[in-house]
RNA sequence: GGGCGCGUAGCUCAAUUGGCAGAGCAACUGACUCUUAAUCAGUAGGUUGUAGGUUCGAUUCCUACCGCGCUCACCA
């Protein structure tokens, strides 16, 4: 038998004589006065004197952490909400019953205490208990006290043993809740309207990205697990909806690493009536708002970088090009290279002669080929808030083109940390215009790229309705967490990241393993 | 998918050149009415990820597989 089923075993009998002390083994409630860190707050620079006249009579629950018995007495640690209070269980105060039950106490139990505040001889805040209640049994055992759970996988497929065992991760996921909240409350200020729209669609567009496929019984159709739901967000522009949001989940099938997780968050939202310009400014605003409000101040720590969230810096993706061009690769391109197959081309293997090759394919469009050039040449180096603008419309199938520059949008996207956290641009709302675009994506798609965008006739018919001009972002909002807490992999701001299937004895499994 | 690394008690980790598989915590028994990584005495806990190979002998070396991590590729 193993440990773990003997300590379950153990545990459960403990949890029989619990009962037969005559406290319930699950009950429904527990009254209490304080939290823990309420009593923490508001007593923790109480002298011993204050609170003994008059006492200060206290009902907390908690699970406990820590606990130590000395033959007719005992402390024990309980926390709650991350935070830990002491107790001291004495014979003569919770009686015989009361102190059996102590006893009967494991490492992870849930209690409830009553009694007064008082300080130790150490000075240490604790509730003298006079009375004992059994909340709730932990049969399996918590990890080692001091180390606690560092094995990653396990602490990404039992995150509840991470949260309870590990305070930063705590801290994470509530600095998380805080900027949820906090992009939630800039975007309702801003006068724009919270909205939801399908996850299952059957057409996946919207973004450049394979989808995951599903299927609906009734109808028998397949369906799309969404990419994006911008082509639903503009649909409802041309309804009238001039100040949209959605804060939500999308799906791409892709490789995992440190930066992408298969589903992800992202708030996306759309303004009518403005460009890619305002926009933009909107955006920087959102995020210097939401750094504040997660971490108090516009300087956060980022690895061995600070990240200054009030200072940014905007260029061009050709600007960005020529600037973080390296050195060793010889002159530094000029904007006019920019302009043809070929200068594009000479470019090209100029950086590929000292570099890493990135792929080119001389049959892919040229404004491809400088997109991926600005990913092997610049991204690396954007690491404070940086905003890139003004994408060629090859990669941009969704984005009005600049006025004098049609091989060039009015798109832009931020860089922060080495990541894409967000990206926007003028939205298209030439129906026609549209159909060439996806008719060219269709193309790219004939070619090979299987994520090139679908042709997509209902949201070209609600362009043909009239669509107002509007600026459209979307904001990644696990980057973000990641970038507001330090956090370095994307999956220690998700709380049950994708992980592959735990090995067990199902009947499936045992069947493969005949098969084999 | 490619490359690199890791896998030893429930948890965190040791084990000399290939020579009896260990410690701390957790667990169990006992002592202890202000401890706090409580202390003290004792007990139990292992097919060293799996399968094969080399060897008198394998945790250690070799091969394959499984799992995990990092990284590259793929990826707005």
């Amino acid at each position: 038998m193993a440990l773990d089923d003997k300590i379950y075993e153990l545990r459960r009998d403990k949890l029989k004589q619990i009962e037969a002390l005559g406290q319930e083994s699950y009950p429904r409630k527990y009254d209490f006065t304080h939290t823990i860190p309420q009593i923490l707050t508001g007593y923790s620079d109480k002298p011993a004197e204050q609170l003994e006249n008059p006492r200060v009579n206290v009902r907390i629950a908690g699970r406990i952490m820590a606990i130590r018995l000395m033959g007719k007495a005992g402390f024990a640690h309980l926390q709650q909400d991350g935070q830990r209070l002491q107790i001291y269980v004495k014979k003569d105060a919770v009686g015989d019953k009361g102190f059996e039950l102590y006893k009967l106490l494991d490492l992870g139990d849930h209690v409830g205490a009553s009694g007064y505040l008082f300080r130790t001889r150490t000075g240490e805040l604790t509730i003298h208990v006079e009375e004992l209640t059994f909340l709730s049994k932990d049969l399996l055992p918590l990890p080692e006290k001091w180390h606690g759970l560092t094995d990653v996988e396990l602490r990404y497929r039992q995150r509840y043993v991470d949260l309870v065992m590990n305070p930063e991760v705590r801290e994470v996921f509530l600095k998380r809740s805080k900027l949820v909240q906090s992009l939630r409350r800039f975007m309702d200020a801003h006068g724009f309207i919270e909205v939801e729209t399908p996850m299952m669609q059957p057409i996946a567009g919207g973004a450049v990205a394979r989808p995951f496929v599903t299927h609906h019984n009734t109808l028998d159709m397949d369906l799309f697990l969404r990419i994006a739901p911008e082509l639903y967000l503009k649909r409802l522009t041309v309804g009238g909806l001039d100040r949209v949001y959605e804060i939500n989940r999308n799906f791409r099938n892709e490789g995992l690493g440190w930066r992408w997780n298969p589903e992800f968050t992202m708030l996306e939202f759309y303004q009518a009536y403005a460009n890619y310009r305002d926009v933009m400014d909107l955006t920087q605003q959102l995020i210097e708002q939401a750094a504040k409000d997660v971490t108090g101040g516009t300087k956060t720590k980022w690895g061995e970088h600070e990240l200054d969230w009030a200072n940014w810096r905007r260029m061009t993706m050709r600007e960005a090009i020529i600037h973080y061009w390296p050195e060793k690769a010889g002159a530094k391109p000029q904007m006019s290279d920019f302009a043809t197959h070929d200068s594009v081309q000479a470019v090209v293997q100029r950086f590929n002669a000292v570099h890493t090759h990135i792929a080119y394919d001389p049959s892919e469009p040229v404004g491809k080929t400088i997109a991926n050039l600005f990913e092997a040449v610049a991204e690396e180096h954007l690491i404070q808030p940086t905003i890139i603008y003004e994408f060629p419309t090859a990669v941009s199938p969704l984005s009005k083109q600049k006025p004098d520059e049609p091989d060039w949008t009015e798109r832009w996207e931020i860089f922060v940390g080495q990541m894409e956290i967000a990206n926007g641009f003028s939205e298209l709302n030439d129906p026609e215009d549209q159909r060439r675009r996806f008719e060219q994506q269709l193309k790219e798609r004939a070619r090979g790229d299987e994520e090139a965008h679908q042709m997509d006739e209902d949201y070209i018919r609600a362009l043909s309705y009239g669509m107002p001009p509007a600026g459209g972002v979307g904001v990644g909002v696990d980057r973000l967490a990641m970038l507001l807490t330090d956090s370095h992999t994307i999956r220690d701001v998700i709380l049950f990241p994708l992980l592959r299937p735990e090995k067990s004895s199902t009947v499936e499994d045992t069947k493969d393993a005949e098969e084999k």
